[in-house]
DNA sequence: TACATATGTAAGCAACACTAACTTAGAAAG
DNA sequence: CTTTCTAAGTTAGTGTTGCTTACATATGTA
C-alpha cells in the first residue's frame, strides 16, 4: 500500500471533493473536449476515488453542468469587469466587452464549446439559460447607453444581439484554429472597432 | 437461419458500402454528435459486419472525415445556388448567401458542428482546409462585385470575413436552441438585412 | 456512544475500436 | 469453361475503458 506518501496532507474527508473535481473536470475538457474526458480520469487526477463523486453528482451529464455552471459565471465576470473599464466612452466598452468575450474562449476553448454544446442529456437547463441571458445583458446596457435608449427597446436588443452573434462566431472560428491558416485579414482590435461602429453608427439604422 | 427474408436484395458484395456507411454515420451524428456516433451503430444502421469498414476506411477518425468532407461539399453547393439565385441584386445576393449557410445549419446541426469541431486526431486536414476556403470565397466575390472592388482587396476579405463570423455565430446559437427561449428579437431575414446594409453600406468603411 | 456523512474497494457489465483468419463473389487470364 | 487472383465481407475474438452500484470503512457531530 503505497499510501502513507503524504499522509499529513490526507485528509479522508477531502473538504472540497467536489470543487476540485470540477477543477479536474475543467482541465480535461480543455484537453479533450466535453465527450472525451471521464470521470475516472478525473478522479485520477484529483487523487479520489471513482466512486466518490457520486456522493456530490447525480451522475456524468450533472458534472459538466457544474462546469459550465462556473464557468458561465468567469465569463459574465469578466464581461462585466471589460465594462466597468470603460466609463466614458461607450463604443471602447462594447468593445471591450466583446474582446472579453474572445479572451474567454481563446483561453478556455474547450469549456466554452462545452457551454454552448451541451445538447445532450438536459436540453435547456434553467439556470444555465438565466446565465445566459446574463451576460447577454451586460451586452445589451452598453449598446443602450451607447444608443441613448433604454435596455428593452427593440433596437437596443437587436444590435446587441448582432453584436453578440458577430463576437461569438469570430470565437468559435479562432479556437477552431481555422484561423492561422485561413485568412485573419486585420488585427482583432480593428476588426472589432470595425463591426462595432458599423452596427452602432449613426446611419446604420435597421 | 433467419436470412431469406429479403435474399434478392442482399448481395455479398455489398456495391456501395462506403457510401451507405458514409450516409449512416452522418445520421447518428445527427442524433448524437461527433463523439457519440459509434462505428458499429454505423454498421447496424447500414446492415453490414462491424469489421467491413475496415476495408474503406483506415480507422474512425477517417471515417469522421469523409462525413465532413462531403458536407463540406453540399454546404459550398447551397452557397454557390443562393448566390447565383440573385444576379443584379448584390445586397440581396449577400443576404442569400448568408441564409443558405444559416439554413444548412439548423438542417443539419450536428454535421454542422461536426465540420468546425474537428480538432481531434488530424488537427487540420489540407483537402478541408481548401473547401472552407473554397466557401468563403462565395462570399468574398459577392462582397467585392458588391463594393466595385477585386476580391482579393483587402477591404473585401476584412467585411466578407466579417459577414460570415456573423452568420457563422448566428447558426451556432440557432442549432444550440438558445433562441427558442432566448431573445430572437426580429425576424431572420431582417436580422441579415440589417447587418448585411450595416457592413456593406456606404459610410460603414474601416 | 450513536448516527450521519463522506470516501474507498471491488466488481459487474456493457460497449467499442480494432485485428486475424476465413469466406464469398466477381473478374481476368488461359 | 476452368483456374486463379483479388477485392470486399463475415465471424469471432482481444484488449481496453468507462459508468455505475453494493458494501465496507473512516470521520465528524450530537
Amino acid at each position: 500500500m503505497p499510501k502513507p506518501l503524504i499522509e499529513s496532507k490526507k485528509k479522508y474527508h477531502h473538504g472540497d471533493l467536489r470543487g476540485q473535481l470540477l477543477e479536474a473536470v475543467r482541465q480535461l475538457i480543455e484537453i479533450s473536449g466535453p465527450d472525451g474526458f471521464s470521470i475516472s480520469e478525473a478522479c485520477r487526477l484529483a487523487g479520489v476515488s471513482t466512486a466518490a463523486p457520486y456522493r456530490h453528482f447525480a451522475d456524468r451529464t450533472d458534472i459538466l453542468r457544474g462546469v459550465v455552471d462556473l464557468a458561465m459565471d468567469r465569463l459574465q465576470g469578466a464581461m462585466q469587469a471589460a465594462s466597468d473599464a470603460y466609463p466614458d466612452d461607450t463604443i471602447a466598452r462594447v468593445s471591450a466587452i466583446g474582446q472579453a468575450y474572445i479572451d474567454f474562449a481563446r483561453h478556455e476553448p474547450g469549456v466554452f464549446r462545452t457551454m454552448f454544446g451541451l445538447t445532450e442529456g438536459h436540453g435547456q437547463d434553467e439556470d444555465l439559460l438565466r446565465k445566459g441571458q446574463a451576460s447577454l445583458g451586460v451586452v445589451r446596457r452598453a449598446v443602450a447607453e451607447h444608443l441613448g435608449l433604454a435596455p428593452e427597446t427593440p433596437e437596443a436588443g437587436l444590435k446587441s444581439y448582432a453584436l453578440w452573434t458577430f463576437v461569438h462566431g469570430h470565437s468559435f472560428l479562432v479556437i477552431d484554429s481555422k484561423l492561422e491558416t485561413l485568412e485573419m485579414p486585420v488585427p482583432e482590435d480593428r476588426l472589432l472597432d470595425m463591426v462595432g461602429r458599423s452596427i452602432l453608427g449613426p446611419r446604420a439604422a435597421g
